[in-house]
DNA sequence: ATTATCTATAGATCTATAGATAATGC
DNA sequence: ATTATCTATAGATCTATAGATAATGC
């Protein structure tokens, strides 16, 4: 985090200790030299989401990556080459398991509803992958939503990869909402998923505003709470838009 | 935007040609010592609000920003005092209008309406000064709104005093939806204006996903599509929350 | 022999300030 | 006299790489 530099940081204070290459773990069943690798850059992984998340991609320094992490800088470029190396492995990293639970679900509920799917329960498969994540993903989903949410409302989303990943599942959620508003005209279940994704990525993004506004009556990561009432609040949408053309 | 040095600027490249205090422009009615610091603190935001709003704060260096102005970086030093200082600078700068044309309309509206306004009629009065100054107000506003979005999003929002400006039209707008909607919850009110604010500002940020998804059907800026929507789309969503108790 | 990691450092860039200078205001 | 602006520079920090070293793999 190069911004605030709370202390700027005099040179004293920068040096690291003479980093020991730490023995290798014993007690841990995955050792050798490869699996030690992917566990460091595992380590890595996990100070780049949590330190995105909070300050942005700029608001990061490679350094700062590195002492979270407990390793040199060097390592970093080693395994990623430069900090967009580092940044695009954050996105990929959750990305494929994610949305392919999220087709999975759809699919499940499709074959489930015969070919009469409702807009909630769409809605409901295309969302229930992340909340479940979010409940149970501890810290590290968690931070990697967050830092979806601030690519999202920024220009950095269509980048790099990580779209390939996304794009399949939002498609295959228009298509049965297609089924179920045979009515809506094409373009309004695109504007209808745009709405969708702002209000879904706003819940989990860092943003705990709804605090204060509702002196303490919301919670901004009270899942439970926000779960079934989003998924209420897009149905309604969806067959508002679906209804008035 | 210090980041992808595309080419790393040599200092060569970075010696800017020497300033030369500009003559006064004589055409111009508004002269003067103090007139002229103040169009030059408003080039000076004006640069800032439009990288800031496309890198993020951390992504835009003080000199990037006096590059584009075509002043000096001790100029902003002297205006602002800092960074953090030309970023409250320009998220303040519109606050005030923006947010006192909400409540005039809610206000209008409500009088207007009598003891009965309708939630459309609530939501729309909210969105409409957003939505006039995003077609009309030019670039300037566009980016503003731009970079609102992205501190929507992300964990900077409540850093500063900005929400004192934006949370009074919260309020006033939470306050019409009770009498709207007698039976709903008050946490409901509440959840609904975060779905409402996510879907919102994500329609004014820089992501243009849409565009693709959508295979250009949408375009991302059409707002003259977008504001009939996503009235009709909060309010169905309004309507579900307050009733589903 | 190869791979993962650390040491040391080059070169660029960033923020911030001290001090000079030119225009305006009184 | 004051204010707005420019010049020059200090000091910190950033990214990236060359080269050394220790562990693993064959």
């Amino acid at each position: 985090m190069p911004k605030p530099p709370a202390v700027p940081k005099s040179a004293a204070a920068r040096k690291r200790p003479p980093q020991r290459r730490a023995a290798p773990d014993a007690a841990l069943a995955d050792s050798g030299k490869a699996a030690r690798s992917r566990r460091t850059q595992a380590r890595i992984l996990d100070a780049a989401e949590e330190l995105f998340s909070h300050h942005g991609i700029y608001g990061v320094s490679i350094r700062d990556i590195a002492d979270r992490a407990g390793v040199d800088t060097a390592l970093l470029h080693y395994h990623f080459a430069n900090k967009d190396g580092i940044y695009e492995a954050v996105m990929l990293r959750r990305a494929g398991d994610v949305n392919e639970a999220r087709k999975r679900a759809m699919d499940d509920y499709a074959r489930k509803s015969g070919g009469k799917p409702s807009i909630e329960g769409i809605v409901r498969a295309y969302m229930q992958p992340v909340f479940e994540r979010l409940r149970t993903g501890g810290r590290g989903f968690n931070n990697y939503a967050a830092l979806i949410a601030l690519a999202n409302n920024s220009a950095l989303w269509g980048g790099g990869t990580v779209k390939e990943y996304f794009d399949p599942a939002v498609q295959r959620l228009v298509d049965l909402l297609r089924l179920a508003l045979p009515k809506a005209r094409e373009e309004d279940l695109y504007w209808g998923y745009q709405f969708l994704s702002g209000a879904l990525t706003l819940s989990y993004s860092r943003n705990a505003r709804i605090e204060g506004l509702s002196h303490g009556r919301c919670r901004a990561n009270d899942y439970a709470a926000i779960e079934p009432r989003l998924v209420a609040w897009c149905a309604a949408g969806l067959r508002a838009l679906g209804a008035c053309r």
